[in-house]
DNA sequence: TATGAATGAGTGTTCATTCAT
DNA sequence: TATGAATGAACACTCATTCAT
């Protein structure tokens, strides 16, 4: 079922001013006007300019979370070679989505309906699944025996890290976080400090 | 020269309503109600809402560059010394302005006048003080080789780390940020991976 | 194609407005009101106050010339003829859009973009026309030889003398501006003025 | 009694921002501002915006009316004379106060309590002073019978004339209003009119 | 499905004015 | 006499949204 052109230009229009100038900062005038459809279609297609978040971030968290889904839909034997799965699944998501996932990561922080009820929801799916591939990892000597939220508050900088510090990571990778080429060269570096602080077997699973 | 007590009313609400709703999510009704005085002192004070968050903003850098020079200003030897005090130092400066620092790493990210001229003057500043750091520490032979960017992303990562990933790091030191025991917790933490990434020495400085 | 009735009604509404206690004097709410619409639906149909103005001064003006073109368009032989039915014309123009006529003669005198940048465009083309139309008359030999600004002038002050001393002239005509009986008789004024200064034959054209 | 200089220098850059801007178009701070003086002195000196222009405008009525006494008290014998008197007398006083001259002429036509009050007081003494010379001329033979209303609106023409045509007036006579020498070249168009359309004898008493 | 017209509430800002000093 | 601080009301304008078509 294909989104009519007019709802898929609002919601392309949406994510690119959302991540320039922030939820707040946009009006429904702006996104139409660059979306290039009459303003009142937002109403109609989202009944409201919160509709239309909500739409665009419950989109973003289902994708998230099927990422999840199929890695365990591989039904790996291994708890290290999940782990390295999961993460560089997520990244190339992300960076896939990277207007969005930018905007998610900075406007998660306020203060709204949508992050006191919507957010949480999905959170605490990802939470669990980490909880029980840490857990499982540890019970099979795959992994150090680490605090799970210790583990998680890391993990979650590094997966936001390349959003959220644009001014140094372009120098980092000599690349920007939208190249393609990127993917490779920072999920290397995540895959080092989970080699470092993770896993006790050496030896990285070819990507 | 102390602020009126009205303006210094302003700059308060105005950094408790910021922190929570964002800059554009935050009227000037908003603050002139919440710091109790006519909404007219904003232009009379400021000039205008974007001059109130320029004044702020300022504010911040200001003492944020501050803390650099007073921990150049005790003419320390060692590198490794220097870096451990101003990492300690950064990290009291933030815990002690926590509002201003969480919606400064925030609305950082957006497009604005403030953050295409204002704010890159600031963080040359910063950059260019670890730079003469790290070379100093890695001619002496106290710093590992490593890459400046690679170095300074990862930095302003842990730097940062607390005052945007907060739904985790509660958990992960018992405390918040706000809490003054949580400087300790945390700052260790840091050490840990200069320690670790960094010094070739083992043996940390006495905090 | 009509004007929709909340654009004609907020134009309405506007010159008289402004024409009773000028456009600095008269704020949008004061429109809005009188033209029963609301406010917004002026910076919809017009951009913005001044956008309405210009509105305005621009349609007064464009019926100005175009009743310069349909004199010349009459394709007549003699200037004298040309003269008198110009001169009927435009007071009878002026007297079916008084409170735009006077509003205009009055702002017109004021510092702003609208008298620095458009007026004088239209202003240009009222100059060339009768410097045509003079010099063909005394080419001709039925003008006498005057000075081109200094019958300007005269003539200026001839056509919005109506409008600018109001106080006496109801008295002068025992009528008011606004009475289609006044027409006939302020123009008989002029062209009494006309005939002396001006034409060197004698005998009115029948109005 | 001196005005203070604070007083003075308020008046001064109203009569200019008056003139350019119009009384509405004006606030209290450009004046001030324009002033170099505190806007509470404003209100001080003349209780409110209002009592400003009131002021500025009851000190030109006053030297107006004065004019005319002043011509009065020179006992002339001459209607004829004392017509060519006063309005050169008018002329110059208009000449030396000219800002206000032309600020007084576009805004006596709006609708305030000014103009519905305190103007009309003054004008009514005009009229008077006018009304008697004009009869004491006709009566003693030196002037043609005129009807006193057609005179006076063309009088008052004559006299705002260059105030507000200006956009024609300095071509006329090479010269802008402001300039003393303008003086006398207008004088001498409104003297020849006078010639023309009110005195019976010709010949011009000596300026 | 899509739009132009229209609105009421709210935006940031300026206004003339007051008042303690 | 003069001022900086402060205010409530008003300013022009933008907002998200509704509705008839």
């Amino acid at each position: 079922m294909k989104e009519s052109r007019t709802k898929q230009s609002i919601i392309d229009a949406a994510i690119t001013l959302f991540n320039t100038k922030g939820y707040a900062g946009t009006s429904v005038r702006d996104i139409a006007g660059r979306a290039k459809v009459n303003a009142a279609n937002i109403s109609y297609y989202f009944t409201n300019k919160q509709g239309l978040l909500e739409y665009i971030v419950t989109q973003f968290l289902d994708g998230y979370i099927r990422v999840l889904e199929q890695v365990l839909a591989q039904h790996l034997t291994s708890p290290k070679e999940t782990m390295l799965l999961t993460v560089r699944a997520l990244l190339r998501y992300q960076s896939e989505n990277r207007y969005l996932t930018r905007f998610f990561y900075r406007e998660i922080s306020l203060d709204s309906v949508l992050n006191r009820e919507l957010v949480p929801l999905y959170l605490s799916r990802e939470r669990q699944y980490f909880q029980v591939l840490l857990r499982t990892g540890m019970e099979s000597g795959e992994f150090h025996k680490v605090s799970f939220s210790v583990f998680m508050v890391q993990l979650k900088a590094m997966l936001q890290a390349p959003y959220l510090h644009t001014q140094y990571i372009s120098e980092v990778l000599y690349t920007i976080p939208s190249d393609p080429l990127f993917l490779g060269g920072y999920a290397k570096e995540v895959e080092k400090w989970l080699e470092h602080t993770l896993f006790r077997t050496a030896g990285l699973v070819p990507s």
